[in-house]
DNA sequence: CATAACCTTGACGTAGAAGTAAGGCGTCGC
DNA sequence: GCGACGCCTTACTTCTACGTCAAGGTTATG
């Protein structure tokens, strides 16, 4: 009985459901993008739901927004600041302070927004091109099987 | 009095306006990506304003949907496959071999097209979820300013 | 307690996409 | 026809994001 309150996982684990690699999750850590995961006695490392989630995070910035590992750890870090913000009530900071970060954050959040909000548009664009252009490849497609019946292959 | 009927551009200044360093164009041009430009008799590469378009596009294709050069490849030279059809009237093409070429060219844009249509659904899901965590953010800057009046600095 | 399955760190390798440097012609304006 | 600047190729280097062993420790199971 080692369930103390939430399922942990192994590395093998997160692994599979997340769809990288072990080497991907140790590369992450090493890289300050995943936080250094509890160990057990052992060493084995523990992650739980949340890190899954930030994998699953992580790999959506890289592969929807083509941002760097570097671009991605700055915004991963920002978040990791709100949680310390909202998490518990850390009275030692007061009202300024949490003003200050929850500023930070919001920059970034809205950073980050502008980022999507422009991809988003440029590819909204580049779908219409895309779809005038297969209409009007369809309707030479057309011309061509007219000019077929009026002419079949001798 | 070397003008044709159309500006030539030195690689120096298709870099400057696409914002690709000349080895990068160089490199394009290697892999296939960029045909082989016209050369002046001592060497130099001449490109066209279509040149241009076309260096534009592969940006795009990388920023924007983050392919690979490779797959890039593909894309560029199904367009050009279609520049043959379409271009001069190709007597030596049968119709029936037209239509071949016709429907790659359509299953390659198609497919363009499926990979665009989800990024931009992904991206606006993103968004829509951003602009959320923005709103969040912003009530609880509110509720913090109304902390503040109520309780001063002491 | 042995054995398989899983995990650890460390070190080296690799593919893709260029960057950079060297040494040498080309071109243009005067 | 010469100086300054632009361009040529070739070759080596870099950076990112991992992949791939290797040698060994840990955990679960019969």
């Amino acid at each position: 009985m080692s369930e103390t309150s939430e399922a942990y996982l192994q590395i093998g684990e997160v692994a599979e459901r997340t769809g990288v690699t072990q080497r991907t999750l140790r590369f992450y850590e090493e890289k300050g993008l995943l936080r250094p995961p509890t160990r057990m006695d052992g060493g084995f490392r523990l992650y739980s739901e949340d890190d899954v989630k930030r994998v699953e995070h992580i790999r959506r910035l890289q592969n929807l927004l083509g941002l760097s590992l570097a671009e991605i750890k700055e915004m991963v870090e920002a978040q990791e600041m709100l949680r310390e913000i909202t998490a518990q009530y850390r009275p030692e900071w007061d009202v300024a302070e949490k003003k200050r970060q929850l500023r930070k954050a919001i920059d970034v959040v809205s950073q980050q927004h502008g980022i999507v909000s422009q991809k988003a548009e440029q590819m909204s664009e580049m779908k219409t091109q895309l779809a005038e252009r297969l209409r009007t490849f369809d309707s030479w497609m057309a011309e061509l099987e007219h000019l077929e019946r009026k002419a079949p292959v001798a």
